[in-house]
DNA sequence: GCCGTTTTCGGCCCGACTGTTTTCAGTCG
């Protein structure tokens, strides 16, 4: 069940979307649209923000407070209901289909008498539409192909898979003769966890575009070409797992690189604002660099550094480029120093043989230590994890035996802890008593059951678990899916305010498909002074590669080393841990 | 509708590519 801030985004996005078919203001537009982003993005309820605050959270004023107002007293939004009953809903849905923005679609609309897709497919076949304005034979056959497209499962692809996808495109174009070096930028640059498409540069002569963008459309993995002009090319692309994603390929001149890569990072709305900067400056930013107002006259260009400091700004990691308060603070410098993915040191959350793991503890005990860890923690299921193969209070102490066994036998090569994932049962009560996980070094608590369960309940659930005093992380909190289960929606706040107050850790579970807690509530979680632990949840080999999409997504928290436990030292480490215990 | 080193009105980012057009509107990122 979405939460306060999804229903409202979704109808901020709505009247955005009809006010625009209506052709009606586009700033007005463009606002709607803000206030959806800003509160799709906000870590807490929007319910629990008094008026005073909420107009002064970016991109909500005093008019979007007052709608949210009067849907948290009422339900619904006067203006709101009124809007779309004046256009129908199948015809907003067209706007999902490439290639259609809301001039066409409102000609198809009014002039075409199209009100859904079944109404515009039937129409396509008649060839009644080649009557209307600007629509010629070729458009028809683009939305044709479009609208196919649209229909067969068009969802944002998770990081996971779309950054391996980028990795390979990136070696491929490498190999190139005239191409100097290559970047993918867009939203997988920012760490976001799903993207739409991938985004690449080729750093080259321009002269040399056609060469690069034949070479490019030839990849085995191209399956159409969208588009292919001097500089700029689009093909569709299937990815691992046979799903398909669009990657754009600009190439850009060397002088050009740094503005290009900025351009093409974004977030859309970070770039309009260093461009609103540019012009208060008598400056003009575009992809090829930073000019002079009137002028041919670069100002910066070859790297993004360079055009932040023009600009009078200390750089801006890309996680942190989502027109929130990045600009304000590097105008003051204040930035945070962001974690970086060779100082976390210890994995605190991974499973082995006895549960539903695919290690022994030696091997992942190895594993972790050849990656440079000082400590891993194993932590198998509990007992209520049945079809993990849970452990019960038996198998348990034989398990903390054993692990004690190989910790010390790698003494001095790896810090090994005997820990468990115990399961937060529906109640909140733990599936193991605490006399038992006073003998363990370190435990985290999960949710894995029940997660649909409304959300006073999963609150009450959760604070209960953070409440007992053998916890040390609360393990990913909302059991979440990416892109499949919704997984609870507690009141964050409440939680991350218990979690301060008993002083524990909370999760990033590194996992592409989890990334639990996502960036949102990290961020929160680090608004009131909790410290984050990022784990992979390691059931096998390659699992410990996921720790940098955890990282990624702590950096878009805006976590500075000292925010996450996994960074510590191994005595700072031992401490912390043994501070939340009795 | 939002916003403020041009502050309560008057602005609101920039360029590539396509298709339909004879100079540009629409879409996208």
């Amino acid at each position: 069940m979405p939460g306060n801030n999804t229903t409202l985004a979704a109808i901020f996005q709505q009247m955005a979307d009809v006010t625009e078919l209506l052709g009606g203001n586009r700033f007005r537009v463009n606002a709607f649209q803000r206030a959806a982003r800003s509160l799709q993005e906000l870590g807490e309820d929007v319910a629990g923000i008094d008026p005073g605050r909420l107009s002064k959270l970016d991109g909500i004023g005093s008019g979007t407070a007052d709608r949210i107002r009067e849907y948290l007293d009422h339900g619904r939004i006067d203006e709101h209901e009124k809007l779309i009953k004046e256009v129908p809903a199948g015809v907003i849905k067209l706007l999902d289909i490439p290639g259609l923005g809301p001039k066409s679609v409102a000609t198809l609309w009014q002039q075409g008498g199209v009100t859904d897709t079944a109404t515009l497919k039937k129409k396509l076949d008649t060839g009644e539409l080649e009557k209307l304005p600007r629509m010629g034979k070729k458009t028809l056959e683009n939305i044709k192909k479009n609208l196919a497209f649209a229909e067969t499962a068009h969802q944002r692809i998770r990081i996971g898979e779309a950054m391996p996808l980028a990795n390979w495109f990136v070696h491929q174009l490498r190999g190139l003769e005239p191409v100097e070096a290559v970047h993918y930028a867009g939203s997988l640059r920012r760490g976001r966890e799903t993207v739409g498409d991938l985004d690449l540069l080729a750093i080259a002569d321009p002269k040399q575009g056609e060469t690069i963008s034949n070479a490019f459309v030839k990849l085995e993995v191209v399956e159409e070409v969208i588009l292919k002009g001097a500089t700029k090319t689009s093909v569709r692309a299937r990815t691992g797992a046979g799903r398909h994603i669009q990657v754009d390929l600009r190439v850009i001149e060397p002088e050009a690189a740094g503005a290009a890569l900025l351009y093409f990072t974004g977030s859309k709305d970070h770039n309009v604002r260093l461009r609103e900067r540019a012009i208060a400056r008598k400056l003009k930013l575009s992809e090829y660099g930073l000019y002079k107002e009137d002028s041919e006259t670069r100002v910066a260009g070859k790297t993004e550094e360079a055009v932040y400091k023009a600009l009078d700004l200390a750089y801006i990691p890309p996680e942190l480029r989502e027109a929130r308060d990045e600009i304000a603070r590097a105008e003051k410098d204040t930035l945070p120093e962001l974690v970086e993915l060779q100082e976390i040191q210890a994995e605190l959350h991974a499973h082995t043989t006895a549960s539903d793991g695919h290690w022994s503890i030696r091997e992942l005990a190895a594993a972790a230590a050849d990656r440079g860890f000082h400590t891993v923690a194993i932590t198998d299921h509990s007992k209520g994890q049945v079809q993990a193969n849970g452990l019960n209070a038996e198998r348990l102490e034989k398990h903390i035996e054993d692990v004690r066994a190989v910790a010390k036998e790698m003494k001095g090569k790896i810090n090994v802890l005997a820990g468990s994932e115990v399961d937060i049962l529906i109640d909140g009560k733990l599936d193991y008593p605490d006399s038992l996980l006073r003998e363990l070094d370190i435990v985290v608590a999960s949710p894995h059951a029940s997660l649909a369960q409304e959300p006073a309940k999963a609150t009450k659930r959760l604070l209960k678990a953070i409440e007992n005093r053998y916890v040390t992380i609360l393990g990913h909190a909302t059991g979440r899916i990416v892109n499949r289960r919704a997984g609870l929606h507690p009141d964050m706040k409440k939680l991350v305010e218990a979690a301060a107050q008993r002083g524990i850790a909370m999760e990033i579970n590194a996992n592409h498909y989890r990334l639990d807690l996502r960036d949102t509530h990290a961020r929160l979680a680090l608004e009131h002074g909790v410290k984050l632990s990022i784990n992979t949840d390691a059931h096998g080999p390659a699992d410990l590669d996921q720790l940098i999409y955890g990282v990624l997504t702590a950096r878009r928290a805006g976590a500075k080393r000292e925010d996450v436990i996994n960074t510590f030292a191994k005595p700072q480490l031992m401490k912390w841990i043994n501070a939340t215990r009795p």
